[in-house]
DNA sequence: ATTACTGTATATATACCATATATACAGTTA
DNA sequence: TAACTGTATATATGGTATATATACAGTAAT
């Protein structure tokens, strides 16, 4: 499995490994059922801690994303198309409901948030 | 001035103080040159430590809200209608984009993002 | 001039997070 | 049996958030 880490960035290890992981099993990229590689491997293969990226892991499996057999590894937990699709629209909302009601605080309009957003998803179409 | 502050939700204080005076002076409820209550009297009256009030006013200097004037106080820097639109559009473009970048990543398609944004500002309407 | 306020600086402490190294136990597989 | 797996724990460093305390320098009121 291809993880892009960096230390260069702001994003802790442990963050940047949920976050791509996450995006690799909502995405459908990770099939359920599949088996992550081990803890051990993965520190291995990032040059990072173990306990990285077992807090990392466990973290994917708080949300639901994975779980986890001793002695055998983590897997992929099974959910539908609509149960993935359903989990990121949730994530979405609750990372932006309270930026959204900052931003109408200090004083931007539905209007503006919008247009804000138009361009934010303008500037990804030409990196995608 | 009057601040809600909670120590019961997971935001730190530093961080409520910092997005509340924000959204007064974004928002235009702050007038530019205004004084802001000392470090010492805002942590007396919120019952919290001065050096928080304090790291939280210089997190405020730093993106240029505010400035501090030794023996005479904290002041609301001097901005137009139109810095202080675009410093809130900048700030919000910040903050979305690579939460829009996740969510597309994760296999959201830009039509069910915004609307996840429509229903995030149509909820809100009703709480405004 | 003195007192009371102001911001600035510093020290120490606690709790938590992120990350690291290390060790050990229990379960699984080759 | 050896090599792998996850789980648990200890210790350490560095950073953040928050607290109490002290002291200095600047300002304003009495």
């Amino acid at each position: 499995m291809i993880l892009h880490l960096t230390d260069l960035s702001d994003e802790p290890l442990q963050s940047q490994i949920v976050r791509q992981i996450r995006a690799k099993i909502l995405a459908g990229e990770l099939t359920a059922g599949a088996d992550l590689p081990s803890i051990r491997k993965l520190a291995r293969e990032q040059h990072i801690s173990v306990i990285t990226v077992q807090r990392a892991y466990e973290t994917l499996e708080h949300e639901g994303l994975i779980h986890s057999r001793r002695g055998k590894g983590f897997f992929v937990t099974e959910l539908s198309d609509e149960a993935r699709k359903t989990l990121a629209k949730k994530r979405l909302q609750e990372i932006l409901e309270p930026k959204i009601r900052a931003a109408l605080a200090e004083g931007l309009s539905k209007r503006e948030i919008n247009e804000v957003i138009r361009e934010t998803l303008k500037g990804d179409l030409n990196n995608f």
